[in-house]
DNA sequence: CCAGCTAGG
DNA sequence: CCCTAGCTG
């Protein structure tokens, strides 16, 4: 909630990493947690390395906050092209590998800010939101592939209410439903909130809409997996959430 | 939630009483509570009474039982043509004056009965029912007229995550949302339930899809008012709801 | 048969 | 910063 959507049309290059697969795109999406004051530099430190390590074509970071952009952009500002989703308090920030991705226009689309009427717990605004996600993707031009990814704090249930078209798939369900990268957000495994309870859910979710328009290259969920699993030393995790890196393959 | 979704194609025809205008076309719709055991035999005479003097043209009654069934058959028979949507339990049920209005195609189309993980109290249920609703008017031939009428069980909030396409209008509101007839179900006025506690909602609504084809006679929402305001003899009201009269206009 | 709150896992 | 059940006006 409060959040922006946003959109950047890219166009494919070329290079290779040690995760990377030269004819995949691949993308990281991660909520990092920037509200949380707890050890930020070595939080953000962890970040940056992940990022270097795992090399995205696409970064989809939410929850960024101003000190860690300025620390990112020392690290990552030669490699990658910034494009931030707001300035203050927090926001969205997309990065795009400069030598494998050519943005050719962006766009911040801020949600309307209406919390109805409290609707349990922001339930009917995270429905309306997504909804609105699900109906823009849709409406894109045929030779156009969108993909969505990000913190969407939707339950199981509430994406249950929403007729999904055709066209657009969960990437999570269309590799299979695998168990090992369920849950995104896990109080059980993810100490960094020291929550009394504990709970996982399936927060953060990749969506893709492939391009139908005969001649178009046209992208496949090819894997996934969850990152930042890992304790930094200074013994907090990088996020309460965990990151997915994903690939996708190209006609 | 649980409930059939009911389908009727009608043609007008015409006659007149009281309440009707020979070029509108009237409907009533309404949970008549037949849960409610208290004081069945009055409360079912009390809704025989409301129907032949509003002598409503379609008739759309959610919650029947069978009891319900057998007096009001005996009553009304002569006059209506009944489409039960079940048997057991309690179910929906249509009725279409004989004189008014020609039955040539009825389906009964049970909703899926999947309780989500009882969110909230239904709310999720009764979204994913609403959808489908919405989804079928909208999907109907153009040249076809779709009433929706009925116990929603909707919250204005509910409502409001749903994209609810152009072509299709909620009957209370395009009337200009008269605060007299607001209210469908209200604990304040209404005591068959005798609740400590007042509340008041919108659960039973109306909508309209009209016909866009060229040369096809067009409906519009004409007139609503609240029925069964009355204490019946016994001490009690016909349901905890009040029926919802109405009328449309024909070209 | 509502809605808001609280407690406890 | 989770979810559920139970209480209360």
């Amino acid at each position: 909630q409060g959040q922006s959507a946003d959109e950047a049309s890219a166009v494919r290059r070329k290079e290779k990493t040690e995760f990377e697969e030269d004819d995949k795109l691949s993308l990281l999406t991660w909520n990092i947690d920037g509200l949380d004051g707890e050890e930020q530099p070595q939080r953000a430190r962890g970040l940056c390395s992940y990022i270097l390590e795992y090399s995205p074509d696409v970064v989809l970071l939410q929850e960024m906050v101003q000190p860690y952009i300025r620390f990112m952009h020392k690290r990552l500002a030669t490699n990658y092209t910034f494009i931030k989703g707001g300035e203050i308090g927090y926001f969205t920030t997309i990065l795009l590998k400069k030598t494998r991705v050519t943005l050719l226009d962006s766009k911040i689309l801020p949600f309307r800010y209406s919390q109805l009427t409290k609707f349990y717990y922001n339930s009917g605004e995270r429905m309306r939101q997504f909804n609105a996600v699900i109906k823009r993707m849709s409406m894109a031009p045929d030779d156009f592939t969108v993909l969505f990814g990000g913190d969407t704090n939707l339950r199981d249930y509430e994406v249950a209410t929403v007729e999904i078209p055709e066209s657009i798939c969960d990437l999570w369900e269309q590799l299979g439903e695998p168990e090992k990268c369920r849950y995104t957000w896990d109080t059980w495994a993810n100490t960094n909130k020291e929550m009394r309870f504990k709970n996982r859910l399936r927060f953060d979710r990749v969506y893709l809409r492939r391009a139908v328009k005969d001649g178009v290259p046209r992208m496949e969920p090819h894997s996934m997996a969850l990152v930042g699993l890992e304790k930094l030393k200074c013994g907090r995790y990088t996020s309460d959430h965990w990151g997915i890196y994903c690939t996708f393959s190209v006609d």
